[in-house]
DNA sequence: ACAAAAGTGTTTCAGGTACACCCATGG
DNA sequence: CCATGGGTGTACCTGAAACACTTTTGT
């Protein structure tokens, strides 16, 4: 057949749309993601990505995803960074019959807690440590889809300018080498981490004459580049800080 | 809500769930994609992607992308790389109503031509430029489509060591040095890129002592190394061959 | 023997890594 | 004035690019 439906008559199984949410943050210098609990059966009281059913006839995949973000995370969809992941058919995934599930990655700042009193009651950030190891069993194929989350994640930090959607709208180049350590487990030289990421075209932009209070002297405060720029940003793994000397 | 089945009374709107495929190959030292000729309406006689609805409630997203590959393309899909390019869920998208596209990206050797007399009537190679410059005109969104194709495969080809899977199962340095030529439209210096992929580990393996014939000195013949080795593999633009000297 | 393509050796240069060192602030 | 973190200068080393040169075939 050229195109299925060549077959006026014939009509191919309508099947359930669902749009799940693996949202990313970073809390005590680990990648955590945000689980709820779910309330009803199949896998009642297992932790679950967010998510939902497509709403109505003329709802696009990627406002579903907004609408989700909002109504169970309550987070504010406009400032984080939203992208599509995967999408996940296989025919046993759900038991009550054919559901897929077009999953969304969705990379957000060390905001408040979402446990508010709100939509998003039994919500919660969750190491993805305790996901990827099995400790902590999740509905569905959850599991799967949060790991292909964490390999988009990580090739997106290597690849483009995504690690600054993990800080807050200025941020320190010390925030931003954190996000590097914790996503990938390395420790970074933070000398030379100073200098890479400054000489990235479009990636961060200094922030006029700020700073911050802290510890030591204080640090400038910059900005995501311009919008996403291409192919070749960003920094890798490489260098560790070690004892060093005198002074 | 915490999940939109709460309500065991509502039911979500189902769609029709589409399968397309969007393979790519080099020809003529160009990137081409298979087009086949709509025959019904909407857009009948335009060009579009093979593709076509999922089967029945137990095929598999994955298996459907199969069956399609062997319907419409009459392709070995065994042999082949194929995975998720991602999903189309625009609510006009289709003028018959919502149908939500999965696309799946295919890369096949330069293998014989597609149109035979089988189901895969109409079906031809195209290069990818007379699409981006809008010169073909394709229904739905499919443009859209193979141009996240294009930049999918480009952006794996940098970073995997996908080329291979453009070539027969053995081939020369060169042959694969034409991949990336064709892809980014550049001129790689054979010497540099002879002895680049070859460092690369697991990326090409020589094969017992073969040869070819062509017109100058025999060529050694490699494989694909074993699997799909992970990051860092791959070689990058840069360097041109130019008139050099004497003898 | 000559052209054409495969394959090797070597120089040069840019970028990454390591690390000594200076700067600014709080206690 | 000293501990702490921010920021600069610089030597070293690795890997990429350029390109001279050798090897192996067909005609």
């Amino acid at each position: 057949m050229v195109r299925a439906m060549s077959d006026e008559n014939w009509s191919p199984p309508p099947v359930l749309l669902a749009v799940d949410l693996v949202i990313f943050t970073l809390r005590h210098s680990q990648l955590q993601v945000l689980l709820v609990e779910r309330g009803i059966d199949p896998y009642r009281g297992r932790a679950a990505l967010p998510g939902g059913f497509l709403n109505n006839d003329s709802e696009d995949l990627l406002a579903a995803a907004h609408r989700e973000l909002d109504e169970e995370a309550d987070l504010d969809a406009a400032r984080l960074h939203l992208e599509q992941l995967g999408t996940y058919g296989a025919a046993d995934r759900d038991p009550r019959g054919r559901v897929v599930s077009v999953a969304y990655l969705a990379i957000a700042p060390h905001l408040p807690e979402p446990t508010a009193g709100t939509d998003a009651a039994g919500a919660a950030w969750r190491p993805v440590d305790a996901i990827t190891s099995g400790e902590l069993p999740l509905a569905f194929d959850h599991d799967v889809i949060i790991a292909d989350g964490i390999e988009r994640a990580r090739s997106k930090l290597e690849h483009t300018p995504l690690a600054t959607a993990f800080c807050e709208p200025t941020f320190t180049i010390s925030d931003l080498q954190q996000v590097y350590e914790a996503v990938w487990g390395v420790d970074l030289d933070p000398r030379n981490f100073y200098r890479k990421v400054q000489k990235v075209p479009d990636f961060i932009r200094p922030v006029d004459a700020e700073r911050r209070v802290t510890k030591g002297r204080p640090a400038r405060l910059f900005t995501a580049g311009p919008a996403t720029s291409l192919h070749p940003p960003i920094p890798r793994p490489g260098g560790t800080a070690e004892p060093e000397g005198q002074r």
